[in-house]
DNA sequence: CTGAAAGCGCTTACAG
DNA sequence: CTGAAAGCGCTTACAG
């Protein structure tokens, strides 16, 4: 008994065929329970796991769902983004509760990436999830369509996307945050984040944003937007930049908390006191939005829930039943960041 | 061309045979520069991509490792310690770089986890990351020692464990955090944390502790010691039940930083100033610990190491070299919290 | 440098 | 309910 045990040892040492044996273990009901006892003992007393390899390859089919998980090449090597990581939690979770095992990798935005794990049959589907020039992201998901390819992303959910997408609210998120701050009595208030079609969840929450300043007969100021990608670093950059222009703001909307805490980082550097002289608002509830201080009033993207319709709704891809996209609710979290006065 | 395209459609198209495709994929050097680039020709126009299952089968290796996260069952399901998230992250990487996949599970502390993956040839080894009780854990080791699975574990190096370990230095670490605070005048620090064999991590941070303090001349009280296990809630709890029995302390050196920050709020509630009235230090350096108010002193664990450290230990046992266990350094942060007067 | 052939360990019609 | 047999798509001695 050397090397692992194969199902032909099993067969052997329960005096029946092997392929009785692979029946016994897929669980089909046409094997005697005594037949099927005695298998057990053998498989148990074997230590014996079936091959995935050779079942996959058989079967044709996988067990597997992959993340990609992209960044873009500028981020800093080292911390990944931890609304991601929340993602990958609950990703990773709801997979396990599928009954199907989950690969990860990371890929660089710029890189060839589309769907080698599929095509290469590891993988029954693809999860994306990262942020990135969405319309550079674009023709990859077009190749993805067109390949057959089961797939996924989380991002922002708009008319005429290729294939299937699950992202939060980010435009009532966005008109939520602004909307409160109008209501503490903020006139002036900036948005820290890309406001363009290349970064649309940002777009959606500028949108919102925009919508609610309207709907309060507010005048839309550009000099008040300035572009961030969602670093902290970007955040204190761009808070510095608004800083130094010169502009009058009494609020500040981040479209992500790490925006958020760096620009909370560039407020302080020049004496700026939050919430007292301006209010702050970020996008995501990280775990870190209610450790800074003043805690940090946002948007909470339920990560569980979303890593549960990911996973369900390719799942279904999978086995060819109909899928929506779908945006799922976003809710406002008020925290002393913003509440001036 | 229903379906994917396998290497037999590929070799018609080059007009070769299958085992001449199967070669120039593979890289051997037996093949013609021309016939090779027909080859590839082909493969670019059909997109064909190797089938991993009957590769893997046949090859009888599976370019992947598999990362076994446990979680004791109490904790939140919903927040995974973001010490293991940036541990998840740094192995992805490590293995990306290597060529290798990652398979991701999480698992119960209880149950019968023991080396699926590897048995089912899903993966070639496996890492282990976690907390839990060390001496319950100790006897799946064990099985997995006598099955030959390739394992690492990322926990305390201890003399006689089974298998290869690799973990910072947790000892130095505690005696780098309290010298520290006896640098900076304390006398009556306490210890927040399981400090038992159950726990050999905390434990060695605790043997750290104790043993500064001697070396200090300074008597250790067991009732400035509370457990804990590493949340933020637990270590509120602690942090209550250490206030409320009524010994006086100066500082308090948490286990991890989790800990710490839950026994920051608890001395904030309880009208204790950090780090005015006490001092305070966590351990591992999460991203959390520089925004929390005041920064929090802690120990770095050096994560992106750590994970390159374990991928290339769980290699080396595949290629069946010689592997040792490793103790990783260990570097005291200094921040606000812990600086009095 | 290339092809024909065996075989990796399963699953599943097919025949009984 | 069970067995014999084909075959999933590769890789790799073996022979040339």
């Amino acid at each position: 008994m050397k090397g692992k045990a194969t199902s032909i040892d099993i067969a052997h040492l329960a005096g029946v065929s092997q392929a009785t044996v692979s029946r016994a273990l897929r669980g089909s009901p046409l094997v005697n329970e005594e037949t099927r006892r005695r298998i057990q003992a053998a498989v148990e007393q074997l230590n014996y796991k079936v091959d995935k390899n050779a079942s996959n390859l058989r079967r044709m089919y996988s067990g597997t769902l992959a993340l990609l998980l992209f960044e873009d090449p500028t981020a800093d090597e080292s911390h990944i983004n931890p609304f991601f990581l929340s993602m990958l939690g609950s990703i990773t979770r709801a997979c396990a509760q599928q009954g199907y095992d989950l690969l990860i990798s990371f890929q660089q935005f710029s890189r060839d990436w589309h769907a080698d794990f599929a095509d290469s049959k590891k993988a029954d589907g693809i999860i994306l999830l990262g942020y990135g020039d969405y319309l550079a992201y674009r023709d990859k998901l077009e190749k993805l369509v067109a390949q057959g390819t089961c797939f996924v992303r989380w991002g922002a959910v708009l008319p005429d996307q290729p294939g299937v997408s699950i992202g939060c609210d980010n435009f009532h998120g966005g008109y939520a945050i602004a909307e409160h701050l109008l209501e503490r009595g903020c006139r002036r208030i900036a948005f820290l984040g890309d406001a363009s079609s290349h970064y649309p969840e940002f777009f959606e929450r500028y949108r919102g944003y925009v919508d609610a300043l309207q709907q309060a007969g507010i005048m839309v100021d550009p000099d008040l937007q300035e572009n961030a990608e969602s670093t902290e670093r970007s955040g204190y950059e761009a808070m510095y930049t608004l800083i130094t222009r010169g502009v009058g703001f009494d609020a500040v909307f981040a479209a992500s908390d790490l925006i958020a805490i760096g620009a909370l980082r560039a407020l302080s550097v020049h004496g700026l006191r939050v919430p007292q002289d301006v209010a702050l608002a970020g996008f995501d509830d990280i775990a870190m939005a209610s450790f800074v201080n003043p805690p940090l009033t946002t948007v909470l993207q339920d990560t569980r829930q979303a890593g549960e319709v990911l996973v369900d709704s390719l799942l279904k891809l999978i086995r060819a039943e109909p899928v929506e996209s779908a945006i799922l609710p976003a809710k406002l979290i008020v925290r002393r960041s913003s509440l001036r006065g």
